[in-house]
DNA sequence: TTGTACGCGTTATCAA
DNA sequence: TTGATAACGCGTACAA
């Protein structure tokens, strides 16, 4: 016994089939037709397949959300909000993780020709020429979350960094420290030039030079350890440390007290995506909020929304930054 | 312009439709047919539309990852393994948060029906009759990570909590340790029983009472900070402390440093999981190993396996603990 | 309001 | 080897 189709409901009811569509999408029928379909459904425990049903209305409800990797903290945030939106639209999220390498990226937007998924949601984390052509040719509505150029033609929502890293410097300075150290991911990345050129501004904004800058080969834990001979080296010259991301941060923070520092008293240190993580450390970490989840919920709105409207012009949302305090800085 | 179809590529090929569809699909056909196709295929663009195929050949290559919560890092590192997986199969991953209660679980089960996945991963958080009922009558092929009983009648990934817990308290007496606490998740809950079982068990293996025993109302670092009075209170009858996951036991490290006791000299504390967490808490944290990734991937692979082959008998597989010391204990 | 019949784009069967 | 054609299960003009 296989499944049972809508003409075996329709057979069952004694109905047509366009009946049971009718009553199964709450269309106009009489309450006898309603309660025949509802009694037959019932009995055969009809479900309708929605594979037809995607072929014939050319939706499938899914939308694909595509990440470098879905063990990173930001990430997962932002997946856990994404998924909240979307589901509550009822639409399912197809999870794709593309790796570090754009050509996975654009293989991916490419592929979205094959109708699998209603919309796209990609975080990109290195963009080219090609990306952007894939992305402004894309069969399906791309809501990108990241920095990509105008000329993409698709709705965008965006961190503030340079915001975030002036709020955090602020931080510092109020807090009487001049000798800033910078800890960037890969400075070849979207996040990472984005923080590298934050830093920077801000910085100058204060009429500061940087005190040490070092670039992990990674936005990851082990890459933070990693990096803290660079900074170390230059033992003492710093008494304030900002982070491209809290995993950069903690794994650094092991690597200080190791080396007998004490924090925040010897160095204040300053993460950024204020992820559990931050909260959980310990010292627990002082943040910059780039608001991940707010960025997640936004950009499936956005999504959603265009799916509905295709019409509207992109929009380019920016979303703004906060600071959590926490113990890592005095 | 919309999107072409095969027949599109078959006229502009001048062949029919079958041919188009043999040469893409790799079937027999001549250099010249290959060539003609092939030709026509990249003038147009053309690429073969999923739901199509999903609907003629009934199967979507899609498989969905059902966990009750995606932020969790327990099933973030579970979702990481059957990810890799499953996407190296040619298979997409649909994740699916079913919340904490069961009749979620249940409705989701049930709407697998509509066929818009060829399989389904559960890592039910409760189970009872009903779960069990909708997973043996389930229309596509089932495997539960986690404990469900054998009439369900599926392939089954589980850890040794048990044994992982005796690896903890072999740990802890081997070091001198006596007295020793524990600190559960909600009872009630398929891991949360686990933990209990093996922790009485263990205990009685060493011929030793409890110190102390509390029960977090979530496997969170918030409800591991929130249980600490319960266990405090019993201010010093511990020298050590199991707790059931690591969100707990690094929530609760947080509460012991702020009541003045010194981990791992006053309290040695061991979690369970080995997540990423372990490693970048600070003191790093003892952990028992469960296995998430190797779960998560040979849960993939049997669910990949049962897809191709449905007749064969369910395999119960149980993955073994190992421990991580670090330096939470001593 | 209900029923008949067609088409969505693809694969698979059967003849040629 | 290739081509014509019948499904796959559903939604929806159009006609009644």
């Amino acid at each position: 016994m296989s499944r049972p189709t809508i003409a075996g409901v329709a057979r069952a009811a004694g109905v047509s089939v366009a009946s049971v569509s009718r009553v199964l999408n709450g269309l106009p029928a009489t309450e006898e037709m309603i309660e025949r379909v509802q009694r037959a459904v019932d009995a055969l425990g009809y479900v309708p397949d929605s594979r037809a049903r995607s072929l014939k209305v050319g939706r499938t409800f899914q939308l694909t959300l595509a990440v470098a990797d879905v063990g990173n903290p930001v990430y997962v945030t932002m997946m856990r909000a994404v998924e909240e939106v979307v589901s509550a639209a009822g639409y399912r999220l197809v999870v794709t993780t593309t790796g570090p390498d754009v050509v996975d990226e654009v293989a991916l937007v490419r592929g979205m020709a094959r109708g699998y998924a209603d919309g796209l949601l990609i975080s990109p984390i290195r963009v080219d020429e090609d990306l952007v052509k894939s992305i402004r040719e894309c069969e399906v509505p791309v809501v990108v979350a990241g920095n990509v150029p105008a000329k993409a033609g698709v709705d965008t929502v965006r961190a503030n960094s340079p915001k975030g890293m002036l709020l955090a410097v602020d931080h510092l300075v109020a807090k009487g420290r001049r000798r800033i150290a910078f800890l960037n991911g890969p400075a070849d990345t979207v996040p990472g030039a984005a923080r590298s050129k934050g830093f920077t501004e801000a910085l100058k904004a204060h009429e500061l030079q940087p005190a040490a800058v070092a670039e992990a080969t990674d936005f990851t834990f082990a890459a933070g350890r990693a990096a803290a001979p660079d900074l170390l080296a230059a033992g003492g010259v710093f008494d304030a440390l900002i982070c491209a991301n809290d995993l950069l941060a903690v794994g650094l923070m092991h690597e200080l007290a190791a080396a007998g520092l004490e924090v925040p008293r010897d160095v204040a240190v300053v993460g950024m995506d204020d992820s559990e993580l931050a909260e959980q450390s310990f010292p627990p970490l002082t943040s910059v909020n780039l608001g991940s989840a707010e960025r997640g919920r936004r950009a499936a709105e956005l999504l959603l929304a265009r799916i509905e409207d295709n019409e509207r012009a992109p929009r380019r949302i920016v979303v703004q930054p906060s600071l959590s305090i926490r113990r890592s800085t005095p």
